[in-house]
DNA sequence: TTGTGAATGCAACTGAGTCGCAACTGAGAG
DNA sequence: CTCTCAGTTGCGACTCAGTTGCATTCACAA
């Protein structure tokens, strides 16, 4: 009961005929539960701390199939943080991250500026977009306070 | 002077106090005549048909050069085509990248929705962009076409 | 023309992500 | 509740993009 009244991801996923295995109930899990943006690596690693038999590849072939599920975004954040991906669930708000090279810090940013994106793109060029990831790279209000200073 | 009429982004290196090298010059100028984007692998074996020696450590280096200054962008595309990043020239005008899964295609479309997008992420939060980098994926004018039919 | 710090080629390395295969298991049929 | 099997997992080997250390070469300022 606990289970199904929080697991949203593996109602979902159940939703669209897709085994629910140990594995992947353990991985909805910490994706769901994780504080920001999660690599493979750091996926693999958290999850081993309840299961420690869960392998590499699992993770890889279950973040495959959220992806093309719709149900987690991949992400690169601009390879501040290094050159893997990173993962979050997909989120009804529209939003954006702001990454600044200089602190290495990643934020959020919503705006319905994607919304009029999605609107113009399909207005002016036929296309019925199913996702937008928009990445902005530069100076935060802190790093630029701290230079000004 | 044929090289120096042309070559904008040497000069651009040049101004920024960055040796002009032989192999820099030739991958400037794959760049510049590039058609579309490019990823490293194909840049290397661009650049090689003119100078067989170059090695593919230049080519990144050469490629991280570039994205420091600010010359080069660089894209995943949505890993549409491949797990690699792709580069290209960072122009005047403000686009976005459309990427259709089912066919393949990657577009462009220019929008001044960029433009007011780093207008209020400087606004509301302070954040001073100095570049943006969106992909949209979706279904393309002629894949919905095919499959109305 | 020369001196020197920066850039190159080379070869070895790193690490993210993939793949084939044998063993295992979720969940639907009975 | 049990049986069955397609779908999934763990494992180990593999691929390949990108990096690094080092000896050699080169751009360019003086």
């Amino acid at each position: 009961m606990a289970l199904a009244a929080r697991g949203s991801l593996a109602e979902a996923l159940s939703l669209r005929g897709i085994r629910l295995t140990r594995q992947r109930r353990l991985l909805l899990e910490v994706l769901d539960n994780a504080p920001g943006h999660l690599n493979a690596r750091e996926l693999l690693q958290a999850a081993r701390r309840t299961d420690p038999t869960i392998d590499r590849a699992t993770v890889y072939r279950t973040l495959h199939l959220l992806k093309t599920s719709g149900l987690v975004d991949e992400l690169d954040l601009l390879h501040l943080e290094g050159e893997e991906h990173y993962y979050e669930r997909r989120r009804t708000g529209d939003h954006v991250h702001l990454g600044c090279p200089q602190c290495g810090t990643i934020s959020e940013f919503e705006t319905d500026l994607v919304l009029k994106l999605a609107q113009e793109v399909a207005r002016r060029e036929g296309f019925t977009a199913t996702g937008i990831r928009i990445e902005v790279r530069g100076i935060c209000k802190a790093c630029s306070e701290a230079q000004v200073r």
